[in-house]
DNA sequence: ACGTATCCTG
DNA sequence: CAGGATACGT
């Protein structure tokens, strides 16, 4: 489900739970739980523009022909990999195109702000979550089916 | 104030 | 992941 929205209201994300009693605890928890995958994916996001921002510094000008890490996230990438290990373990969804465009936003985002020293504001990340919010799509049926491990 | 988001930790 | 502390928006 993350693949579709990153930032799902809690509304929304009962609905995915028709079988369970929401009492305020276990609201929390789960907006909680959701928020923890956003975690994930924006540390991985700027574990990624950082080291693409060092490579770049290491390599002084000389052409780089080989296999350094590139501000995207194409299905070939590490950081592909990396996501999809964690939001798809099972490997039995396939992960939306949607989904690769708003992560290399995200990279992208978090490269430019890294780059050009804005990453020394202590609220620098607040922007570029704002960004993503809005990159939310909308989450097919067929998560409400029948069982299905969301995450 | 309240619900939610993020940070930090284990 | 969960728990706790703190910050943020309304």
């Amino acid at each position: 489900m993350f693949f579709y929205a990153r930032y799902p209201s809690s509304n929304t994300l009962k609905t995915y739970f028709p079988d369970v009693k929401f009492n305020r605890c276990v609201t929390s928890q789960m907006i909680k739980w959701f928020s923890n995958f956003r975690e994930f994916f924006y540390i991985q996001m700027e574990r990624f523009a950082r080291q693409a921002v060092r490579e770049a510094l290491t390599r002084d000008g000389a052409p780089r022909l080989g296999r350094e890490s590139q501000l995207r996230v194409g299905r070939d990438t590490e950081l592909y990999r990396i996501l999809n290990m964690h939001y798809n373990k099972s490997n039995v969804y396939q992960v939306p195109e949607r989904f690769i465009e708003v992560s290399d936003v995200a990279l992208r985002e978090f490269h430019s702000a890294i780059w050009t020293g804005r990453d020394s504001d202590p609220c620098w990340k607040k922007g570029i979550y704002k960004i993503i919010c809005k990159l939310d799509s909308p989450v097919p049926d067929a998560f409400r089916l029948p069982g299905c491990p969301v995450g």
